[in-house]
DNA sequence: GCTATTAAACGTACGCTGTACGCCTACGAA
DNA sequence: TTCGTAGGCGTACAGCGTACGTTTAATAGC
C-alpha cells in the first residue's frame, strides 16, 4: 500500500560505480551518487543505511557477474590460476574500487562464494590444517597486493617514471628495473608473479 | 634574525604517528595533530604543505631506523627473507600506517633505499631484464598484500570470526579454515606466505 | 637599550563532507 | 474519497582541509 520504490539498489551501485570510474574514488559522495541519480541527497538513504553500505553495493555490483564454478582445467593450479584470473577481468573495467574491494573483503558475498571455490580446489590438491590457511593467505595477499598496485598505477604509470628518473649514483638498480619495467606489460606482470606464487604452493604439497 | 622554528619535522611526525596508534587512520587530521602538540591547526602549515605531505612524514618517521644494507645470510632467499622481515619489525608497532606506506611507496625515501637493496639480492641471484621485473613486483606484491592484511586485521580479528560463523551449508571448508585460522601465529602465516613466494622465485632462477 | 625586520604562529572563514531530523507527498487499500 | 504508509526532500550541524590576513616573538644593527 505504500508508494512504490523508485530505484533498484542496482541502478544505484551502477551509478556509484560510474562515478568512480570517472572520477576516482574521492569523486564518490553521497552527493554526487544522488546528482548521477537525479535524486536529491538524502534520498538515498531509503536505500542505504550509510556511505558504508554503499560502498559494498558497489564491491557487490562489481563482482555480479563473477564466476565461482570450479574450473575445469585439468591442473589445480590451473584452476586456481583461472580463479584469479576471473576477478582480474571482473575489476579491469573499474581498477579504483580495488582498495574498496579490499576493505570490504570480508563481507561481499561475492569474494567469499569466490574464497570457497579457491578452498574447494586447495583442499582437493591435498592442502589441509594450517597449510591450508598459510596457502589461502598467501594467495590472497599476493592477489590483493597485485591488484593494489594496478589499481595504483605500477607500470608505466607516473610512479614508475619518477623512479626512472631517480639519481643513478643512489639507485643504480632501481633506476634501471623502473626503466626496464614500462616494457613488460600489465598482463605480463601479474601472471608473472601469479606463477611465481603457484610454484611456491606446488611445492608446499608434493 | 627571525622567529626560531618550534618545532622539529620529527615531532610532528611522532606526534601523527601517535595518534594513528591510538585513534586509527581515521583519528589523524590537521586539527588533531596540531592539538597534539599544543598548537594551533594553521601553525602545522609552516611545517608541511598540506595533509598528504604530513602522511609522507609519516611513512619516513615510521622507517626511519629501517636497516638497508644487504643482510650476510649465506643464501640470497633468506637475505630477501631478513629485509621482509626488517619492514615487517619496523611496522609492528605502527600497523595502522601500512595502508598510508603503500600510497606513498614510490615517494618514501626509505621505501626506495630498501627496493634498492631488494635489486642488489635478486640481481646478485641471477635475476636481470624483465625477470627482475617480475621478481620484484611479485615480491612487494605479496607483501604488501601481506602487511596489509595484518593492518585490517586478518586472523583472530573479528572478520575471521564473521567468517567462521558462516552457514556451514553454504561455505563449509571457508567456515572450518577461518576456525582453523585463529590458532595460527601471525608471524607463521606471514613466515610461511613468504616462503611460497621464495620458493616460487628460487624455481625462477635455477 | 632601542628599533626594524623576518618568519612563526594564530584566527577567521569558505566550501566540502556525512548524516540526523522533520516535513511533505504520492501511492494503494479500504 | 479517505487514510496509512513509506518515499522523497530541505534544512541544519559538526567536522574536514586549507586560503588568507593579522599578530607576535626573536634577533641584527644601531
Amino acid at each position: 500500500m505504500p508508494r512504490p520504490r523508485s530505484l533498484q539498489p542496482d541502478r544505484l551501485a551502477a551509478a556509484a560505480v560510474a562515478i568512480i570510474d570517472r572520477d576516482g574514488l574521492a569523486g564518490l559522495t553521497m552527493r554526487s551518487a544522488a546528482a548521477e541519480l537525479g535524486m536529491s541527497t538524502m534520498a538515498l538513504y531509503r536505500y542505504v543505511a550509510d556511505r558504508d553500505e554503499l560502498e559494498l553495493l558497489v564491491c557487490e555490483w562489481v563482482l555480479r557477474d563473477l564466476d565461482t564454478t570450479v574450473p575445469d582445467d585439468p591442473v589445480w593450479t590451473e584452476k586456481i590460476k583461472t580463479l584469479c584470473h576471473r576477478v582480474r577481468a571482473s575489476l579491469a573495467a573499474h581498477q579504483r574500487v580495488v582498495p574498496l574491494l579490499i576493505a570490504n573483503r570480508q563481507r561481499c558475498r561475492a569474494v567469499l562464494r569466490w574464497t570457497e571455490t579457491v578452498l574447494t580446489v586447495l583442499t582437493q590438491a591435498g592442502f589441509d590444517d594450517a597449510d591450508r590457511v598459510v596457502a589461502l593467505r598467501g594467495l590472497v595477499a599476493y592477489l590483493n597486493g597485485a591488484l593494489l598496485q594496478e589499481s595504483l598505477g605500477s607500470l608505466g604509470g607516473p610512479g614508475t617514471l619518477v623512479m626512472a628518473a631517480l639519481p643513478a649514483a643512489d639507485f643504480p638498480l632501481l633506476r634501471d628495473t623502473a626503466r626496464r619495467a614500462v616494457t613488460v606489460s600489465l598482463d605480463d606482470e601479474f601472471d608473472g608473479g601469479l606463477a611465481i606464487v603457484l610454484r611456491g604452493l606446488a611445492a608446499m604439497v608434493s
